[in-house]
DNA sequence: CGGGAGGTTGACAATCGTCAATCAGAGTGG
DNA sequence: CCACTCTGATTGACGATTGTCAACCTCCCG
């Protein structure tokens, strides 16, 4: 770990927040004068654990993370993919106790930013506080359509839907080919994030596969054929991101 | 529909961000200042449609509301159950589209607020508006826990979740009696609440009864009858609702 | 070359969905 | 007071999607 005032590193959140709300100069200055660490974390590492005490809040800069809880009997459900860009555990951070845990998918790069710094960033640019909450309820709109998907969608549907908001996410990111992508994640966390058992996202995708919505080149290399019948197959329907005009229509 | 000033019909809302955030005399004053319509709104009568424009936000007076989005083939995914006390659409409203429908399950009286004078008190007092995301943020807690509910438990599970958290609700709003509470809602909701069809939910129901975990006087009045073995059954922990320490006790 | 993680497949089992009939209770009108 | 109707609850028979178990394969890496 190590501390940093690298001014263009929390450029990324900047970016996030005025996707959101138009801010100003003074705004974008607050942002970027937050105080930071630097941390990388390796594959499989916790963030954050369920019940802990979440001090920091985080920025993706590069990897992925998934959100996840744990049911009493050992099952796992991801509840969310977070990608570069995106701010980790302000959920996490603002409450008292973890209600779930954060882990590195990949090898991440992150900067750590305290707790009481992101609410003093709040109280004194409102703009920024509205910002944030927008983002914060943006991902709770996520969640819901992923209630919405393991709870009455069939499995190839569900698998359907993860890959097209992949598909959209990346391009976001900047990340991502033109018609594919590279899948951070094995078959059983796809599982795990869509309440199926590894051997059914298996069957899913060689269904898919076999339909001619996706090739993979290998298990985990992505291209989808034609969006148009891969989101019809998802019942995708980008509406839930609340991405800009362009942006939806990027696929 | 009419309007009204009346000083302390705003005053659960006031309840309901305190319960967050210590709020001081001015902040409680401009939650009571905020100018609103009184209404009632009829049984199964829709607050928002999902692709609306939402102007307004609503607190519940009284009544239920649910909140729920539709598959392409018509499958209706209930996300969320609202009562007294609670803000309903400060979701959709600060957003620009509404990406899921609002609808009463029972009649309902609310309190319409505008959209602009939300976020005016939200720039004016920070900590209000701290309080409101905090409010937001424990919404999206208990969206995660419904994915791990219809993801990754099986159908008699989530009817006792579902159940154990009703009861704990209902009884921080002030309604619900000592041991049992009347559901607001048929088997059919129950199943879209779920994930499951109203006759499974009807087996589980009775699988439940018939071990003795609840009572059931008519089919919509429960009696909890144990409500440590409840719990157990339902993989209930409430840590997900961020109680206070007292109230999380509560059962 | 060996080991391990992850992917793939088949056989079989189980939970849950579908269909359809019946029942119970509330409200309505004659 | 009694059909009549409608909504919601209940039940049984049957079918289908999905889970379980177990084997085997493939690729990567030391």
């Amino acid at each position: 770990m190590a501390s940093s005032t690298s001014p263009s590193t929390l450029e990324p959140m900047v970016q996030k927040l005025a996707y959101r709300v138009e801010l100003d100069a003074l705004d974008r200055e607050a942002i970027l004068a937050l105080p930071f660490q630097h941390k990388v974390i390796e594959r499989s590492e916790f963030i954050v654990r369920e019940r802990e005490l979440a001090t920091h809040s985080c920025l993706m800069l590069s990897g992925y993370s998934i959100r996840s809880k744990l049911t009493g009997d050992g099952g796992r459900q991801i509840v969310a993919i977070q990608m570069k860009g995106e701010m980790v555990d302000l959920q996490n951070s603002l409450l008292r106790t973890a209600d779930h845990s954060v882990q590195a998918l990949t090898a991440c790069k992150v900067a750590y930013i305290p707790r009481q710094e992101i609410l003093r960033l709040a109280a004194e640019r409102p703009t920024v506080a509205r910002a944030m909450w927008i983002d914060t309820l943006v991902d709770a709109s996520v969640f819901r359509e992923w209630i919405m998907n393991v709870g009455r969608r069939d499995a190839r549907t569900r698998i359907a839907h993860l890959l097209c908001e992949f598909s959209l996410r990346l391009k976001l990111a900047g990340l991502g080919r033109e018609n594919g992508y590279e899948l951070p994640m094995t078959q059983e966390q796809l599982a795990d994030a869509t309440g199926l058992t590894p051997v059914h996202v298996n069957r899913s995708m060689k269904t898919l596969d076999a339909e001619g919505l996706i090739h993979r080149l290998n298990p985990r290399v992505i291209h989808i054929g034609d969006w148009r019948k891969l989101a019809e197959a998802g019942d995708f329907d980008s509406n839930y991101l609340h991405l800009r005009q362009g942006d939806a229509a990027l696929n």
